[in-house]
DNA sequence: CGATTGTTATATACATATTATAACAATCGG
DNA sequence: CCGATTGTTATAATATGTATATAACAATCG
């Protein structure tokens, strides 16, 4: 999996990695079961710290997205919890629709915007 | 409009006040052309300070929400970029989906989300 | 045994968030 | 015109979050 970080960007580092991971098990670049680099090389693939690898590693690992194995290393492990998911995403779409809705954008467009994201996932 | 701040929230008080802000005007409790207090008076309401309220009057006039008026204040001024607005959405989008997707979220799950959620904006 | 794993600890540097005062020019009501 | 209120700007202090640099530990695998 290709990782790349915008060091410009104000986006957390940890937090770009922690989406490009997402991105890439919902686009099934990665696989349940599969293992993820060593925070040691992943960092230095990337050039930055391994304590930045770590903390990604640690908010995966908090959302039930991976589990953290001695010698495995970060393993792809979906902890389902249906409920809570919908409720988190409930939570940030309120306010990324409200957004939306100032600047006219209406409900239809958003149900297109939905269907064409979901392309990418399967 | 009843603002209410969590002080222990992880999410920061200028945003959190943005946030109100942007959905007191989704759900028209305030609507176009109307003033928010002054940065000096919403602060002493809550109980913040004068800048923390600032910032957050600064990062909706950069977000094209309201305009800033000596004397009438902060003015609801809505500059509808549309193509702009839903390139914005589809980047915030793009994550929250992909992780739902981790969830076995599915297509439809985010359809009936997003209706029931616009209930709520008229 | 030796190398690699996540984990933990400490320290430093930097950016951001929040608060506290203070002062300025512009503007409106009386 | 006067005084109060407006957004704006400046400075400073504190707290928290982000990222880096070393170092060491126990566990595990080949």
């Amino acid at each position: 999996m290709f990782i790349e970080i915008d060091f410009n960007s104000d986006e957390a580092i940890y937090m770009q990695l922690r989406n490009r991971i997402i991105m890439g098990i919902a686009t099934s670049e990665i696989r349940e079961g599969d293992s993820l680099p060593s925070v040691r090389r992943l960092a230095d693939n990337i050039g930055i710290n391994m304590h930045t690898v770590n903390k990604a590693y640690t908010v995966l690992k908090q959302e039930g997205i991976i589990r953290l194995d001695k010698r495995r290393g970060a393993v792809i492990a979906l902890d389902i919890n249906k409920l809570q998911a919908l409720e988190d995403m409930r939570r940030e779409l309120r306010i990324i629709l409200a957004k939306g809705r100032c600047k006219n954008i209406t409900k239809e467009e958003v149900h297109e915007l939905v269907e064409e994201l979901f392309v990418e996932y399967r």
